[in-house]
DNA sequence: CTAGGGTTATAC
DNA sequence: GTATAACCCTAG
């Protein structure tokens, strides 16, 4: 059986060739591979999705979160700011990810989808960025972007300016030269690296090989003792560990759960290091990581979104490339979304007694009116104050499904009744 | 869904 | 008791 370190050094490199997409996910669903997944092959494999989104060319949401997944990931393994090239290329595909629906538009859409995109990917999803351990992502660019897609809900004239414009271009080419980029951070795959390294070795060896496969054997196996790499391509062996596995492992072998990588970056995943379950899992995920579903804008669902109906609360979500490779709940993740089952006090739940008919014998109180709790008192938090008066002044009076739907989790225990209530009683102090 | 009137809880 | 904030009800 093959050891899982070198199929990651495999896979790496038929990940970085552009080989057919079918045959990547073939790959990824063969080998096995170890667990957690290095840093190094989680950032490879984010960066070929990116790939196939800009050879299809499709960006959808499952872009954004593949650049979003980026940046945690660099930011985990201690990575300074996002790199510049990364966070235009967020910028440009939240914008075309959102002016998309105004240039598909069909006669019966008045504009909702594109009303839609702009709470869900600007109100929501980068709102939460805004505020999150991910803001390095949210530059000038994006706070522009913002302020111009909060304009078009407005005014039809910017409306018109976006559908003009070929956000479509921009953004590939943004991710393109993101890709670029980090490509050429990343280095050549280590396989390649490995090959130069033999090759360099035999050129420089001069007489005495016989050029048999024991010999070639050999000297991989010196190599790999002597050369210790680490640092750039990290998760791979170093000397040590590839003289305790024999040649690239293939005799005792390191059992796939040995967990370098949790001791050296215990930042970094926090997976359980002995289950390798979820590598089975994830890879069977994965291997859709490469097939458009088709869904209607591969809105992964990330965001601690609520009010969205579409895609934040409950909505199916798309099983396209919702893997994460990082296989960390963090920020986005659905255990954060607000569950109207638990402790929330949505309206819904308030505890309306059986009907007056089927009560008038055991309880023949309140004059057989229905009978509704009230909800105890909760004062106003200054925070929940200062988002409504800036809701307000972004979204206007009278939009408070929409403000509510905006900052799910500061108004998760009013209602959007609560919030008229509070501004009527605000606006009678002033 | 929102606006506006009504009711209740709480602080003073 | 009164003022006010928080909450409820319901017409449109």
């Amino acid at each position: 059986m093959l050891d899982p370190r070198i199929t990651s050094w495999i896979l790496e490199f038929v990940l970085r060739q552009p080989a057919e997409d079918w045959m990547a996910n073939e790959l990824l669903f063969a080998l096995p591979l170890p667990s957690p997944l290095s840093p190094r092959l989680k950032k490879i494999l984010l960066l070929r999705r990116l790939s196939s989104d800009l050879s299809r060319p499709s960006l959808s949401a499952r872009t954004l979160l593949s650049l979003e997944l980026i940046e945690e990931l660099e930011r985990y393994a201690g990575a300074g700011a996002p790199s510049n090239s990364l966070a235009a290329a967020y910028a440009a595909v939240a914008v075309e990810c959102t002016t998309r629906f105004l240039r598909e538009r069909s006669d019966d859409d008045h504009g909702e989808d594109f009303f839609d995109a702009v709470n869900r990917i600007w109100n929501c999803r980068v709102a939460d960025l805004e505020r999150s351990e991910a803001a390095g992502l949210f530059s000038p660019a994006l706070r522009e972007a913002r302020r111009e897609m909060e304009e078009a809900i407005v005014n039809p004239v910017v409306r018109v300016g976006l559908t003009g414009r070929d956000t479509k271009k921009a953004a590939l080419d943004a991710v393109r030269v993101y890709l670029e980029e980090a490509e050429k951070e990343m280095g050549p795959p280590y396989l390649e690296h490995l090959a130069k390294a033999v090759c360099e070795e035999w050129m420089s060896s001069g007489t005495g090989r016989d050029g048999s496969v024991v010999e070639l054997y050999e000297m991989l196996r010196n190599l790999l003792a002597s050369q210790g790499e680490r640092g750039r391509y990290e998760g791979l062996p170093d000397g040590n560990t590839a003289k305790s596995s024999g040649l690239l492992g293939f005799g005792a072998g390191k059992g796939p759960n040995n967990d370098d990588d949790a001791i050296a970056r215990p930042n970094l995943m926090n997976q359980d290091p002995s289950d390798l379950e979820h590598v089975e899992e994830n890879r069977e995920r994965a291997s859709l990581s490469f097939v458009d579903k088709g869904t209607k804008d591969g809105n992964p669902g990330t965001t601690t979104c609520v009010g969205d109906k579409r895609d934040c609360a409950g909505a199916p979500k798309p099983s396209l490339m919702d893997w994460n490779p990082t296989a960390r709940t963090f920020e986005w993740d659905e255990d954060s979304i607000e569950s109207p089952s638990e402790n929330s006090p949505d309206p819904s739940n308030k505890l309306h007694l059986p009907s007056a008919k089927r009560r008038e014998i055991s309880l023949p109180l309140e004059d057989n009116k229905t009978f509704v709790k009230r909800r105890r008192k909760k004062k106003w938090s200054s925070l929940e104050e200062e988002t409504l008066r800036k809701a307000v002044e972004r979204h206007g009076v009278g939009n408070w499904k929409f403000i509510k739907s905006c900052h799910p989790e500061i108004f998760k225990d009013r209602t959007e009744v609560d919030l008229k209530d509070k501004w009527r009683n605000m606006i009678r102090c002033i």
